[in-house]
DNA sequence: GATGAATGAGAATTCATTCAT
DNA sequence: AATGAATGAATTCTCATTCAT
């Protein structure tokens, strides 16, 4: 999971052996943190868990806050890096935004512990700067931007939507699955909600005749900013 | 925001006092958590800005963690009984998610430092406990399900829903929106977002004539447990 | 216990009524200080236990060490009163000395609390000025001296006595069978050991034999400052 | 008198200086707290005296209380062992009588602030768990079985003793003793009230033809069980 | 690079004492 | 005299961070 890739496959021993240390420290303080919170853990059960001593930690991050920030940067570029894989593997526009859900549950079914962090911090938006965070909120709106104008084209998602609550919509519905998932221990199959969450997505909970007697009031009060 | 509706209206002036320190130091503390996080508030700075002595704090709080807890079982109440009230003024079951989601967000928006606070908890799943924070997600479900269910008498809303999701769907996204605002800094009208969102809820994102096709495939699909 | 015996039965109902909130404080104090230890336990504690108000205490003692200070001086002239009232019912040395160390147990065995509380300051020799320690260890002395003289004149006690090394010998045994029973819990009688205690005070543990041989090389090297 | 003798010599200079530290930490709290108290001395004062952080008796100590008790545990147990040693180093009962007095005296004389702390301790019995002076206890009442029946079989001590109660009697006698030498502010010597008091245990203040007159009335009431 | 002992600033909490009512 | 809410100084303990080895 926390396999910086795109760090080259260093080529040296000793770089190696580096990189291991950076990423068993990442793992570990992870680990530690999805089980006890950030503010609760402490450096020393960061090293213990990562079997190296307390000021090796600061060999690799600058404080305590750091190990976060980083876990959160390279999450983040990993998981949108995964998104945009998937939704280009697919053509039509909900085939997309399935793949998209899908793929977004998956990741954070795989490693619990990632998620929790992940998600906890997401909500918190202290620690982690808030341009980081700005940015993954626009990352997030791109893709679906990308997806909802490509179904408006295809003539398979309505045109009078605005964009930034089609995003909110999406992400919240996402994050409030993946938030009960954790709460309830991890202990269903987190992926399988997928579809039927892109159901509710496109065709909205209503009926298609009150959706019809809806659409008349309800389009007048659209945002269009 | 924060009255003790229900501690009985003290008719003395000793009692009175007290209840207004009381309220004094809550609404000191949301503050004050509200600007910097609560592990990064100390108790003394919820102290000065309630302008009493550290040691005031304990005559009407065990320790810090109460504090937090006890505005966050308060604010529940109230919250959900706002719901209530608003919910039942309806008749349709569109009408009254209308009238939810706009009371949702227009309460949020009416305290900016109470939002960010109650957020950030939600989302924390640690101090308070998680009976509490089962218990809400219960109450979100359990009014979710009144409204669904008589949209499915009145035929407005479909059949085939699985009601966890639906709550996780509708939670969320305002959830999201909500969180938005208060990255945005609390620069936008919240309760303005509420007829849009509605609208999306019932119709979703797909034209109808997608939603024809897609219902196909994704009714096959749907969870019903 | 605590009755100020010599406070003269105030005859006027308002010193009566502020005697007796004093008396209470004290006694209250005792339970307290018994149960948890002076340190341990608090102002507020000792005012819930004599049913008055925290401020209230202040109004008899000049702070929290005072009640100790009061309680032990007032304690140490009762106890000693007593002490000489026993010893001159007695007319032969070794009655008074019996009648002393009876006296002693007994006194202690009737007010546990008492008891736990007067060892364990004699024992602390901080809080209680060691001038009071000093008078009373002083009292003591005398005490012991008057009866060993009286033996001495009798021809029943032994004339090659150092007076303060026999003043600690009963002292310090009298002490120690008291801290016994209270570590046992108060279980058994106490006034029951005064006997056995006394008979060992004059015969020693040696056999009249041993006694003859040791006196020769024992003499030699009394002490006789 | 604190070298942890069992600790094993440390071979390696870290070993060495941590038990230095270790070392310091636990002499200069016995001096602060033989000048304040236990209860007056604060961690930064030991801290200060030691010449090290605040922090640092942390890593050696689990918390203030248990600098108390592991002074307490490893100096009774040291106590004791110098006491066994004595003891065997005589063969009558009444040499090693002597020899244990003369040592226990002997010993705290040589440290009085670890005589002023242990006293007091000794007879504070809340801090040290019960067991530990319980244990303690047992440990003085076997070293005075021990010779005490040694003695009744060379026939030089009396057959019809409660050794309880003789424990007692000795342990109280001793203590007392020391007391007095350190509230006296430790002016005299110690060590020479050894054999006065041994003389007293032995043949008791009475003269021999009281005791002839006595033990006919003594006996009778004495405790044998 | 790696270590982990040492640091000391900082925080929560307690509680004796005061004083307005 | 009595009250008890309020005070704030004082204390213990934690833990991120440093630095000599």
């Amino acid at each position: 999971m926390l396999t910086a890739g795109s760090a080259g496959e260093a080529t040296i021993a000793t770089k190696k052996k580096t990189t291991d240390k950076y990423r068993r420290i990442l793992e570990a303080a992870i680990k530690v943190f999805a089980e006890q919170g950030f503010h609760q853990s402490t450096v020393s059960q960061v090293a213990r868990e990562a079997e190296v001593a307390d000021g090796t930690i600061y060999l690799y991050f600058k404080n305590k806050d750091d190990i976060l920030v980083q876990f959160y940067r390279f999450k983040t570029k990993q998981i949108f890096e995964r998104f945009r894989e998937e939704v280009e593997k697919a053509d039509t526009a909900v085939e997309k935004l399935q793949r998209l859900i899908r793929c977004h549950l998956t990741e954070f079914q795989k490693d619990r512990n990632m998620a929790i962090v992940y998600q906890a911090e997401t909500h918190q938006n202290r620690r982690i700067g808030s341009d980081l965070l700005r940015e993954m909120s626009k990352m997030y709106r791109d893709i679906i931007s990308e997806v909802v104008e490509l179904g408006q084209e295809e003539g398979s998602i309505r045109r009078d939507l605005y964009m930034g609550l089609v995003k909110r919509f999406v992400n919240g519905a996402v994050d409030e699955v993946i938030n009960s998932w954790i709460h309830s221990g991890g202990k269903y199959d987190l992926e399988s909600m997928a579809e039927p969450l892109v159901e509710l997505f496109i065709n909205g909970i209503g009926t298609p005749a009150a959706a019809a007697d809806e659409s008349a009031a309800g389009a007048a009060s659209q945002m269009t900013a």
